[in-house]
DNA sequence: TTAAGTGCAAAAGCTTTGCGGGTAG
DNA sequence: CTACCCGCAAAGCTTTTGCACTTAA
């Protein structure tokens, strides 16, 4: 996500998006929706509001939690499953796979087309309207496991 | 997780690995633990202590918190991943797999013997020690669907 | 005696909501 | 004028922490 003509495109879409919807692409939209590209890292609301700061970019913490929900509710970004205890989102809206880590929560995307192939098993019974097929690898990532071995 | 004998098993497991960590088994922790099991459908921390209440046992807030922390913190449960903003517990430790509401958050459990024998992918260079693989289908829940065509 | 365990209440962290003022069509 | 939009502050959740008291080895 750090291929700044596809962000452009990306932005571009977005504005489209919002219009169809009778909304409009403002300063603070831009603002947050570039941040969540740019970070990359399945960030919080909070952590997209501190980046903005960072860029003396004011924005205030209302306007980034309605913000990326409502991107989030158009498709523009999603959401993120994760094991800890808040929202976070992702700048990635492709088919694409998540390394967990159980102890602090950090979410690392890899990709492989072996996956990707993968057919949406039979669920019928369950009510479910299947969007998408996503793998999760749980483990303990290398930092953590540093900390670790310190213990 | 309706299994009363296998719940038998499980709380007499669990007092062991307390017991192999200088820890005892009391009755707030048996209660937490078995209404994790009884509830399955992957309760906050909130929701359980809510359905003890309910039952009529009393135990504090900060006790339900602290000991599932603790208990998934020695993988006698699981933390399930999940798009939202409290963390949800799973008394399932056995390998499954979650269709995910992406309107609601409900995570149902699901069964697949080709998901379950998928090998792990190659995620050397990600410095990740990977403990488990599990699938995610990301959708709609019928009770969402329903609700969505009203509107 | 000592360490573990719990409840309570306060603190801290995360998220939503109500409202007032601004702005663009 | 009429929506939309934003900032601010308050309210509402969720989770952690400090402390006092109890209990069991």
């Amino acid at each position: 996500m750090r291929d700044p003509a596809n962000n452009d495109e990306r932005i571009e879409a977005l504005r489209q998006a919002l219009h169809a919807r009778g909304l409009v692409l403002t300063p603070q939209r831009r603002a947050i929706f570039r941040a969540v590209l740019d970070i990359g890292e399945h960030p919080t609301a909070d952590r997209v509001h501190a980046a903005l700061r960072r860029r003396r970019i004011r924005v205030s913490r209302a306007t980034v939690f309605r913000t990326l929900e409502a991107l989030a509710g158009m498709g523009a970004i999603t959401k993120a499953c994760h094991p800890g205890s808040s929202v976070r989102y992702d700048g990635r809206t492709d088919r694409h796979h998540h390394l967990v880590c159980t102890r602090c929560d950090r979410i690392v995307d890899f990709s492989d087309a072996k996956l990707d192939a993968l057919p949406v098993p039979d669920t019928a019974g369950f009510g479910f309207r299947v969007n998408e097929l996503r793998v999760q690898l749980r483990g303990i990532c290398e930092q953590c496991r540093e900390q670790e071995e310190k213990a």
